[in-house]
DNA sequence: GATTGATCATAC
DNA sequence: GTATGATCAATC
């Protein structure tokens, strides 16, 4: 992706209130600004819209490790909404560290320290909609309930034991409650170094862990329900 | 219609 | 190939 960038925010506030000049904006808009084409489709440029909004709040390099926004410590995820406020996706996570994560707690966890502090932006994603024509919505700067992380932690413990003890390739995405283990690779022939049940080293193809879409709507909802007590407020457009 | 398994683009 | 950003599309 060519075209501008926008300069990095020094701190929270400043990023949510950056993040807020985006709300009802379309992406046509915002593509404009920073010199970029629209695609006529996402089936070719599946991670446009979140390369897009990372330009426009001036995150750092998409293709670098580590947080979004390093020096504050903060992820940025878009999440794309159908008419009536629900997530049109899962919500990819991290790649599971398939040999470390026998090793790992949910403390010390990829898992935990991608989603202690996360920034989301609510795009419209239904396809029938033109990609360019997509608005953004209010945006939610948060950082998981002790409900919520305790939800998590259990999926993590019970994930991370499943591969831990070698059963990647039996481990389906019906496993886990808010989070699911789903492949995650360019293409079906990928591989990666992983451990079968005898502690031997196999061949597997690379997973992630994403968010289910229960999850995610559920923090959407209660973020919005709160100001809607005021008079019929919706779903940000 | 919702979910799972598969796949696409780009930077390094 | 690895890591980033995700959505597609076959199937249930």
């Amino acid at each position: 992706m060519r075209g501008a960038s926008a300069p990095p925010p020094e701190t929270e506030g400043e990023l949510l209130a950056r993040a807020q000049s985006l709300a009802g904006r379309t992406l046509a808009e915002l593509a404009a600004e920073l010199g970029l084409a629209v695609p006529p489709d996402l089936r070719r440029a599946k991670g446009w819209v979140g390369q897009l909004v990372e330009r426009a709040l001036g995150a750092c390099a998409a293709s670098r490790p580590g947080p979004d926004f390093a020096a504050l410590g903060v992820e940025l995820k878009t999440l794309p909404l159908d008419r009536h406020g629900r997530p049109c996706e899962t919500t990819f996570v991290c790649n599971v560290p398939m040999r470390a994560v026998s090793e790992l707690s949910w403390g010390d966890s990829p898992l935990r320290h991608k989603l202690a502090r996360v920034l989301w932006v609510p795009v419209e994603g239904e396809r029938q909609l033109p990609v360019g024509a997509r608005h953004v919505g209010a945006p939610l700067l948060w950082s998981p309930s002790a409900e919520e992380e305790a939800v998590l932690a259990s999926d993590w413990e019970e994930l991370a034991g499943i591969i831990g003890r070698g059963g990647i390739e039996s481990l389906t995405a019906r496993v886990g409650r808010a989070v699911q283990v789903r492949p995650k690779a360019a293409h079906g022939r990928v591989r990666r170094r992983s451990l079968d049940a005898e502690g031997t080293s196999i061949d597997a193809l690379p997973r992630g862990f994403y968010l289910r879409v229960s999850f995610t709507e559920a923090i959407v909802r209660r973020s919005y329900a709160a100001p809607a007590q005021r008079r019929g407020d919706r779903a940000p457009r």
